[in-house]
DNA sequence: TTTCATCTGTGATTGCGGTCACGGAGTTTG
DNA sequence: CAAACTCCGTGACCGCAATCACAGATGAAA
């Protein structure tokens, strides 16, 4: 018996059966590339538990945070990669250790037709990515510098669920590929206005 | 009878005939908003004539070009948001004379259900709405003014199909969300590079 | 053809963010 | 404890892009 019916609460006994019957579950260490730019998909992916952080690529190996993927999502890029057999250039990093559920291509279509609430929730995790992507483009195309960090942070907050997160400052510049010196700045310049507090390897949000 | 075989020549006769029961065309005027940020999708939208431009819109009226869709296209939104019945800030803008044809939502479920060609076109249309928008990405993120001139550019010449594009300077500074007078200088030097020519709202391409 | 609106070119200035250079603080390792 | 490493703070500098301020060019309208 897998976690998916915990995970997936509201995926019903004949579709979690089916899947159970499909895929398996597949586990990585914390620090593992679980997706590589130009990797071909074989199966979709359905997070189970642990955190991946989802990267875009540049061209000389500059890396820009997207988004995170947590217990309940599904890699999107997966999905739809996965059914057209696409290769991405987009990087997975699992930030903690991960358990997922892999489900090999060749049985996407039976799903997709056989279970509405399959169909929805691959839409329905697509509409979510999208929109992400969205606001992530709206911070970059319209935002500065010091707007982007404090997104960027509260994203993080966010997703950890934690007032401090453990981080170097060198870590948000990569995320955000900016530089180190410009971070710490800025971050300083919050701690000042007593948003944030600042130690070694640890921000800890004070008011957003 | 509508022009949907001919636009959309791999779907095959049931679907057409289905679609065509369900749903009928519609148009726009050159220069009518499509869709209008905050808007409610009531229907999905496939295009069968015209262009239409798809901006992200910023807080303070700022916006910011995303992709145009084309004959064969869909709104990708159109069909995400539709099934869910969610808002969207995004605008989108017949910037030709538009024919389309428009496919209550409530039909959705039963075309994803009953043809497998239905809900291929609809993950591909959406993976490669999402292809383009990590392009988008890539561009804001890891290129310089210039750079990004250039791909805009590409983009417009693909898209139009023609070596000439008719626009003004102020035009292209709104799409990038950049200002009037540094596209100006831009574009000038990729005149002096002969890779571009330049004249009153117009601009032909050379060799890129 | 004169007028007017729109579009384009170009200097001057400013500020943000990237880079360089360095020193100091905090941790880990021998 | 000392050495070595990693992380952080800060000044100096520089370049790109945004802004301001005009002037000239082009085309439509009167």
């Amino acid at each position: 018996m897998t976690d998916l019916k915990k995970i997936f609460p509201n995926f019903d006994e004949e579709l979690i059966k089916h899947l159970e019957t499909v895929g398996q579950e597949v586990e990585f260490d914390e620090g593992e590339m679980m997706i590589r730019p130009g990797q071909y998909f074989k199966q979709s992916m359905l997070l189970l538990d642990g955190r991946v952080k989802v990267y875009r690529e540049g061209e000389n190996g500059d890396e820009f945070f997207l988004y995170y993927l947590e217990p309940g999502n599904a890699c999107a890029l997966s999905i739809i990669c996965a059914t057209k057999n696409e290769t991405s250039e987009i990087k997975g990093l699992a930030v903690t250790p991960v358990k997922a559920f892999a489900i090999p291509l060749q049985h996407m279509d039976g799903l997709m037709r056989e279970y509405r609430q399959w169909y929805y929730f691959v839409l329905e995790t697509y509409r979510s990515r999208f929109e992400e992507l969205l606001q992530v483009i709206d911070q970059i195309a319209f935002h500065s510098m010091d707007e982007k960090l404090e997104f960027y942070l509260k994203r993080q907050f966010d997703t950890i669920k934690s007032k401090t997160i453990s981080i170097t400052h060198q870590q948000i510049a990569d995320d955000m590929n900016s530089s180190r010196e410009v971070i710490s700045r800025l971050l300083k310049k919050l701690e000042n206005s007593k948003r944030i507090s600042i130690s070694r390897n640890e921000i800890t949000l004070l008011s957003l």
